[in-house]
DNA sequence: GTTCCGCATGAATCGATAG
DNA sequence: ACTATCGATTCATGCGGAA
């Protein structure tokens, strides 16, 4: 057993870079872009009218390189431009579709604490978007590496199951799942749903991470398996690599900023070394 | 004082029936038209491809009925199909925007209960759009209608103020943030997000569409002040009429079903007897 | 080793003021 | 008129040092 994860780190435009990754090579890309007209000191910014345009040509490439049955998990959320919702998320979705992507799910970040802040006509944003995109419709999902104990209102929804829910028909309700509620019974874990419910971690690290490293962590069980490929085209300070390597996965990361190239790569070393032991 | 709140419910194609209501005679429309494709049995069944060409002539009646300082909030939720996401929504996001609205936010509704079932591709779906449309920038919103209780956190930290707290402490990174903890002194409540956590609510069995109560009420408490006016043009079961009537609003339902027209029509003579005593 | 407690931080947004 | 910058507002968390 080999005991050491190879991780690829680029510095450089992820447009370009990725020509450098061959077709049908990635099993999951797991991203946090920079979003339209935010993070302007580190990433240039880009423009709600071109975030479109710009993003295009890069996950043009992302389909190239992911695996027919790989995934793609896209964490975004638009933000306010004159008292409204900008739309260059939504208009991505139906161009990314055009560029041959299956829309396969919407996952939400529920975010247990928040921006603050209070205004006359909006709350506080409490949620991103966690788009999954696929290459094709037999996509790899392990979802028992994501259960979770079974909670308390689940416990007492199946002490007291109803007649009809135990002799339920899937007719009534179309979904075809009705059958086997009382196959539940006894059982400890149970699958989680499509809103994952985390923190930011804000706190006083050294470097604060775009997403907290469960985020990318949950994905990365759902989606792969040991050995397998993970790539994030705008790696940041590195949370998705180093959540793939704990997890015994190789990855690849890119990043246009050198400060956080050479933030990661300096990371690298110590983290393999400590494996050789 | 009156003591009695009128409920005007109509029978009949919410695109016709609206024609006979005023123009810029509503506070709130907060409603769950039927999902394409979905409750066939009761709507007839709107294909996905038919949706957005179906609501457009019923979203426009709405934007003329509406007051300037209304709110529309639309309870949507696109389905799967063929193991993708139909963009059917999104597609309507677009067209509503063409169509004059202006869409302020979105906010989600988490459900705490989502009904169990297992599929191979994908987990149960645990959370609903709530899209906030308005007609102009200067809509009323009633925050402290909707206040919450403050975290524990909060009973713990405001016992002993430091000396930085008592003082406006200035962020160091810039991000123009600070904080003056000693504001929150005597403070119980906070302002709630853009993330609604309910249940689902499954007393009304008849109609396909659960919709809690307390969904309708919270929008109806947050955009509304007593003797407005809060339509649901696809009423069905009478959930927002109901929790209108309740919180001392008028309200106007239209539903094409004939039972579901008889159902409330029913429950609305004891209300108000009720009310008379 | 635990638990407690102080505290900096965060993909924000609006309205006023200035160029 | 139209854009750019700036100050004001706000809440819950996890880290890290102390008991």
């Amino acid at each position: 057993m080999n005991g050491l994860w190879i991780m690829d780190i680029y510095l450089g435009d992820a447009r370009f870079v990725l020509q450098k990754i061959g077709d049908n090579t990635v099993d999951l890309i797991v991203t946090s872009p920079p979003y339209a007209d935010q993070r302007k000191n580190t990433y240039g910014g880009i423009s709600v009218d071109e975030y479109v345009d710009w993003f295009l040509p890069i996950s043009k490439e992302l389909l190239r390189v992911l695996k027919p049955t790989g995934t793609f998990i896209l964490n975004i959320k638009e933000r306010v431009l004159n008292g409204e919702r900008s739309t260059y998320v939504i208009e991505l979705i139906l161009k990314m579709k055009k560029q041959g992507w299956i829309w396969t799910e919407e996952f939400i970040w529920h975010k247990k604490n928040c921006y603050p802040g209070k205004w006359p006509n909006r709350f506080r944003d409490a949620w991103e978007r966690l788009l999954q995109f696929n290459k094709t419709k037999q996509f790899n999902m392990y979802q028992e590496a994501v259960m979770v104990p079974i909670g308390d209102w689940a416990k007492k929804r199946l002490k007291k199951l109803s007649e009809t829910d135990k002799a339920r028909d899937s007719s009534k309700v179309g979904s075809g799942f009705g059958k086997n509620i009382s196959n539940w019974l006894g059982r400890e874990m149970a699958y989680p749903t499509n809103v994952v419910y985390l923190a930011t971690e804000c706190a006083n690290r050294k470097h604060s991470a775009a997403f907290p490293e469960e985020l990318p962590s949950w994905f990365i069980k759902l989606f792969t398996r040991e050995n397998d490929v993970v790539m994030d085209p705008f790696m940041g300070s590195g949370t998705t690599l180093f959540a793939a390597q704990k997890l015994r996965r190789n990855s690849i990361g890119i990043d246009i900023v050198e400060e956080y190239f050479e933030m990661v790569k300096q990371s690298v070393q110590p983290m393999q070394l400590c494996l050789f032991d």
